[in-house]
DNA sequence: ATTCCAACCTGATAGC
DNA sequence: TGCTATCAGGTTGGAA
């Protein structure tokens, strides 16, 4: 699911939450793929702790605790970090949301996919994590400690130049996308964004990177920050399951001019919008805009 | 060294 | 209606 701008919508919303409230209880599920710390252990070291910063690098959220210690937490495809108080149909199961009345709203009401909750000392709402694929992450850093998840991150994708992807794609057969995709180059563009960013930029998701030029690198590099900014604006892409914090929908996706339009027209030109596969990832493009 | 691709999971939906 | 195949905002690790 989630994006650079989909982690900062929720970084931001969620801090006010989590900043400076006192953990009384964690309740995790059982130990799995996305604990990357055993759930018993992050139960027994966040019981009684502070979170008194919430950072981002790239897609990954960072919660730094008083204890020194650093909760590191990835949405990975279809996590979502939110408020006891968030209502959304998004955080439903689709058979509960047909058994709905239209128009009704319901308090969440954790799941089997409710993997971690904090409940806090002043009796306020709780923070849920919930991830129904579980490519999400939890792990907890010692003080000091650095992890190579985090230490092969390249420079946020919001702060990317044209000189370091032009840098970056000489003599690199691989399509331009794949190299947008990779994480080590710069951090927090995924399967949205690179298609949009190229889209704006016209140059195709395909094209080798090692053929881009100089000047071409400097548009892609200028369109991944303006629609990443844009899209943080509208509160990120509500496509599937991304809800934000507090329960509201983004609104990028009224915004996208290529991602999930196959078949449909061109905004710029009319033609219409093409799909295939590129660096094991669906993609989308306009044959004529994008060359 | 670079590129490719299966694996990690579950659910929604398109197609027969 | 019901079953099966395919696809999904991600990342890693190991094979080619």
């Amino acid at each position: 699911m989630p994006e650079l701008p989909e982690v900062e919508v929720t970084r931001r919303r969620i801090e006010p939450h989590l900043v400076g409230r006192r953990i009384r209880t964690v309740r995790t599920t059982a130990a799995s793929y996305l604990f990357m710390t055993p759930p018993e252990t992050l139960r027994r070291r966040l019981r009684g702790r502070t979170t008194t910063a919430l950072g981002r690098l790239g897609k990954y959220l960072i919660a730094e605790l008083d204890d020194r210690r650093r909760l590191v937490i990835h949405l990975g495809m279809t996590g979502q970090l939110f408020s006891q108080t968030a209502s959304s149909l998004r955080l439903l199961a689709a058979s509960t949301r047909q058994a709905l009345a239209p128009e009704e709203q319901v308090d969440f009401r954790p799941d089997a996919h409710t993997h971690f909750r904090l409940a806090f000392d002043d009796d306020g709402p709780g923070v849920y994590f919930r991830d129904v694929r579980k490519f999400g992450k939890l792990l907890l850093l010692e003080p000091d400690e650095r992890h190579p998840r985090l230490e092969r991150l390249g420079p946020d994708a919001l702060e990317v130049h044209g000189e370091l992807i032009f840098r970056a794609s000489r003599k690199r057969r691989v399509p331009i996308k794949q190299l947008l995709l990779d994480q080590s180059l710069l951090a927090g563009v995924g399967n949205i964004y690179a298609d949009e960013a190229l889209f704006l930029s016209g140059v195709r998701p395909g094209r080798r990177a090692e053929r881009l030029t100089h000047r071409e690198c400097d548009l892609l590099a200028e369109a991944v920050r303006r629609v990443l900014r844009r899209s943080i604006e509208t509160g990120g892409s509500s496509i599937r399951d991304y809800v934000a914090p507090d329960g509201r929908d983004g609104a990028y996706q009224f915004e996208r001019h290529v991602y999930a339009r196959e078949g449909e027209a061109c905004f710029a030109c009319g033609s219409a919008v093409r799909k295939r596969v590129i660096a094991q990832r669906g993609t989308h493009y306009c044959p004529t805009c994008q060359k």
